[in-house]
DNA sequence: AGCACGCCGACT
DNA sequence: GTCGGCGTGCTC
């Protein structure tokens, strides 16, 4: 007789994959399984990790029910990180496996930790005494209990002379303490002297514990990050965890070396180019709540916090916030619902805030707490406009005269300069002057780009790339090609042949290999190593250079074309960022500004220096129109290798898409970047009236159009790029 | 995401 | 005659 049980237990497990749900499994005898748990499970014909979920399990036949093969060992991914992953799921419409893969990013975390064995010296008699093995003796009597890897490292002797002495005897088997890899910063350690401005921004926002969000604003230089450094002290005070989410690029060693001054102990670090092993290391210490602090970029926001109380979104307005890929998300917002499902206060610091932010502060949401002056002695550069149609530069030359005269000038006052151009590479388009020929990417919609220092010519999106040409590939005929416009590389030229006893350099990213070689840079600027630095948008961001005087936007025209609908609050706040860069120290800055249009509203703010100004007349802009804030968008991307197939798409979506009051659906337009990756793209933008709900309208949509199977979809919430 | 299944081109 | 290309579909 088998004793069969009533009713096969099952649950639903959640998969990092891009499933549409959760999955059912059997919970097998004597296997408490509860939702939150790590467990193994059988897929197909493999095993996966996924994590316990809630919800009602399906009706799957009990005939394709598989069990639950092991719970595992590990802290359960927190509740409040399951709630967020639903509800990234459902307001990005993406699979919410997609969203737990976010968070188990590192699969090998969530293996068992290899326990090495460590071992210690035992007295012996009887063993010959070789040089090695009396260097392992001092070793290991100076030192706790090690691996055989970490003993052979430090005594500097090869493996096979540990293990011999482990086979005999010499060495015995010893708990090995596990080594805290993440220091534990100093909460009550104190800050520095903060002025009354800032003091009492800091008061406000360490009294905060539940949710609530604060805009913290003020110049570049007004000491956001101090007051911002007493609100994690805060925190840490209270034993929780802190997350800090900087744009990658403001993961800067400048940013760290302020925090370790501060807290006396790195941070737990996250962003795309750390270490395997260190991913592994860390993702656990965030789950075993060991690291305290994490500093990170978007992707940080996924951890599993057991205990998250606090979150800090420097950099507000940074676009880098916003995830383009698999599943798109604005980190930014999605740190203020991730604070809002674990009931903590959230604060976002900027210097120019976002319209996003803005309104949200003036509709009552968000506490504004502004610091209306920089810190210390510095003073508010000076910022004018050149009209170029006034100074047109000579052929060929991008410096108009008086910005060489103001270069000159601070060159001989031995003040430290900086040419703003945010465009890398040495020309944007190479071009025939004999047939018209223009290399354009094969792939893409787009340029090559010329890199004279990496001797090719780049796609900038794809990254598609070709050796220099001798010849036309249209027409054959030499020395014929030229390169139109500059890039960082060209204006380096100019500025070297203008100034030929000045030390000029070029900081763009592709020229930039490595942090270390960023971190130089910036060490060779701060020493005043540099005379004139040039740069793309890379600098605009967290560096400060005490002797920097003098910044030249050369094309401050550049992010108004496109017609983007962000075009003109990108480009106010990119240039008021960089123009934040100049003066950080006494000695006043200048901030000269080239364009084709002075009285563009955006050339206008920032001459008048009022960012509020400028806030108001462009939300006022964007409320005549329905745009965002004020009303919602979703792009669609429709996407095939078949330029006739997706237009196709295209308008079968967009001619089924539903009636329904407050909601425009606009296009198909042939995407910004038809051709991406050899995939012909169109789009369709839906604008809604605030109060529509967006997801639920999609969801309806796009689940009864049926599409060819090469057809993808991208529903982008939310979008803040359109290309 | 894997992985198998399936139907069309160049090889031992 | 097979090996293998990647398009398509499925995984509780």
């Amino acid at each position: 007789m088998f004793a069969l049980p009533a009713t096969i237990r099952r649950i639903q497990v959640l998969l990092p994959l891009p499933l549409a749900g959760a999955y059912d499994y059997a919970v097998p005898e004597g296997l408490d399984v509860r939702p939150g748990q790590y467990v193994r499970v059988p897929l197909g014909n493999r095993y996966l990790i996924g994590v316990a979920w809630e919800g009602q399990p399906g009706d799957v036949p009990e005939t394709r029910l598989k069990p639950i093969e092991a719970a595992l060992d590990l802290p359960f991914l927190p509740e409040t990180s399951r709630r967020f992953i639903d509800w990234v799921a459902a307001y990005t419409l993406s699979p919410p496996g997609a969203v737990l893969k976010m968070a188990l990013s590192v699969p090998e975390a969530l293996e068992p930790v290899k326990a090495q064995p460590a071992y210690s010296w035992r007295e012996m008699e009887g063993l010959k005494a070789t040089p090695a093995r009396l260097r392992i003796k001092e070793v290991l009597q100076g030192g706790p209990p090690r691996s055989v890897g970490e003993i052979a490292k430090e005594a500097g002797v090869g493996t096979g002379a540990v293990r011999d002495l482990i086979k005999l005897g010499a060495l015995a088997e010893a708990p090995m303490m596990p080594p805290r890899l993440f220091q534990l910063p100093d909460a009550h350690r104190a800050g520095p002297v903060l002025s009354a401005d800032q003091t009492l921004a800091a008061k406000q926002l360490c009294l905060d514990q539940a949710y609530a969000v604060s805009l913290l604003d003020g110049v570049t230089g007004s000491g956001k990050t101090e007051v911002y450094f007493e609100a994690i002290a805060k925190a840490l005070q209270r034993g929780r965890q802190v997350l800090v989410l900087l744009p990658e690029i403001a993961l800067s060693a400048q940013w760290l070396e302020r925090f370790r001054a501060r807290f006396g102990a790195a941070p737990a670090v996250w962003h795309s180019e750390i270490t395997p092993a260190r991913r592994r290391d860390t993702w656990r210490a965030v789950a075993q709540g060991e690291a305290r602090v994490v500093v990170g970029a978007r992707s940080a926001l996924f951890l599993p916090y057991p205990d998250l109380g606090l979150i800090v979104v420097d950099e507000e307005h940074d676009q880098a916030f916003k995830q383009e890929e698999g599943v798109i998300y604005h980190a930014r917002d999605m740190a203020v619902v991730r604070a809002h499902l674990g009931g903590i206060p959230c604060l976002l610091a900027t210097a120019t805030p976002s319209l996003e932010t803005s309104a949200n502060v003036q509709q009552g949401r968000y506490r504004r707490l502004h610091l209306p002056e920089r810190h210390g002695a510095a003073q508010l550069p000076e910022i004018r406009r050149i009209d170029m149609r006034k100074y047109p530069p000579r052929r060929n030359a991008w410096l108009s005269e008086p910005l060489v005269q103001a270069l000159d000038a601070c060159l001989k006052a031995g003040e430290q300069s900086l040419l703003f151009l945010n465009r890398r590479g040495y020309a944007p388009l190479t071009l025939c002057r004999a047939c018209g020929f223009r290399f354009q990417c094969p792939n893409c919609t787009a340029w090559m780009v010329e890199h004279r220092a990496g001797r090719k010519l780049v796609c900038h999106h794809c990254g598609h790339s070709l050796p220099p040409p001798e010849v036309c590939p249209s027409c054959g005929e030499k020395e014929t090609l030229v390169a139109l416009g500059p890039g960082v590389e060209r204006l380096a030229e100019e500025a070297m042949a203008r100034f030929p006893q000045a030390r000029v350099e070029v900081m763009a990213s592709d020229l930039m290999e490595s942090p270390r070689a960023i971190t130089e840079l910036v060490g060779r600027m701060e020493r005043h190593e540099i005379d004139i630095l040039i740069g793309t948008q890379m600098v605009a961001k967290g560096h400060h250079f005490p002797q920097l005087t003098l910044v030249g936007v050369v094309d401050a025209d550049l992010g108004l074309e496109g017609g983007d609908l962000r075009a003109a609050e990108k480009s106010f706040q990119l240039l008021w960022q960089v123009a934040g860069r100049a003066g950080r120290a006494e000695k006043p800055g200048r901030v000269l500004l080239q364009t084709w249009q002075p009285d563009h509203p955006v050339m206008a703010a920032l001459a008048s220096g009022n960012i509020d100004c400028f806030l108001e007349a462009e939300a006022q802009e964007r409320k005549k129109a329905g745009m965002p804030p004020f009303g919602r968008l979703a792009g669609i991307i429709v996407s095939s290798p078949d330029s006739a197939v997706t237009a196709r798409a295209a308008h079968a979506l967009a001619y089924a898409a539903p009636r329904q009051a407050g909601v425009e659906v606009l296009g198909p337009a042939p995407a910004p970047l038809a051709l991406l990756r050899g995939r012909h793209r169109a789009r369709l933008l839906v604008k809604a009236a605030p109060g529509v709900k967006m997801q639920t309208y999609l969801r309806t949509w796009l689940a009864a159009v049926p599409l060819a199977k090469q057809v993808r979809l991208q529903v982008d919430i939310d979008p803040v790029s359109f290309f």
